[in-house]
DNA sequence: TTTCAACCTGGAGCGCGCTCCAGGTCAAGA
DNA sequence: TCTTGACCTGGAGCGCGCTCCAGGTTGAAA
């Protein structure tokens, strides 16, 4: 509950000050709230947002998509429908994407393997 | 056996023409044979470094270690040692990576749950 | 009151891994 | 012989996702 300063906010999202202030800028975060002096005070909904986002990244979800999806989530309530879509839809080419590492894995441990065999 | 033009050695190894250039002049890939004329022949050992950057790539090694693989190779069998720990390391390096993944899909399917359970 | 680390803004710069382009050459089929 | 598409080289450009910088402000502790 109540507000947390940029580091803070930092060091539980696993995001840079940079990289907050960036999508600030870019309108994947909007709203972020300010002390008088003009400093952004993190709310616990926003810090919400920061371990999706990190979610999303870390499954390689690219920022444009991102922001669509933070765009639907402020449109209000009917665009639930798009946005759990959209999420299906990114889920499958993430379980894509660990098939393809889990053979390319497989591969490398052959690999090694190799050498040793002949070490 | 025989030789495979540069579009045969793109369709089978999954880079573009334009990247198999680049490897070569990035020094990636070395001796790649030419024709009378100028033009690239790969072999069959060519298309199996192919193989192994696709391989190397897909799992996430930057192309600055894999030029160190392959200058270890190039310099002969006594590095045998050093190319051996440099894909276990790396192998490390797939495996936290496949965890994180792991955990980050297990949230994604969390959200999409949501999604299904408020629908 | 002074200090100083944390913060602010706008905008430039960067590292990576390609990708594209211009301007030319080569070679196989009609 | 002519055409045409695949190929060549050197070098510029790009898309992404930050990251850094300059120059200034804030605010809590000493």
């Amino acid at each position: 509950m109540s507000g947390y300063s940029p580091s803070e906010a930092a060091t539980r999202s696993g995001f840079s000050l940079d990289t907050l202030r960036y999508y600030e800028k870019i309108g994947l975060l909007s709203d972020i709230g300010r002390t008088s002096g003009g400093r952004r005070v993190f709310t616990d909904d926003d810090l919400g947002w920061l371990v999706l986002f990190r979610c999303l990244r870390d499954t390689g979800m690219p920022i444009a998509e991102m922001c669509r999806y933070a765009e639907l989530a402020r449109a209000g309530e009917h665009t639930a429908g798009e946005r759990h879509a959209l999420l299906r839809r990114h889920a499958e080419r993430v379980e894509e994407q660990m098939r393809l590492l889990q053979r390319q894995y497989d591969h490398l441990r052959e690999k090694i393997r190799f050498y040793e065999g002949s070490g």
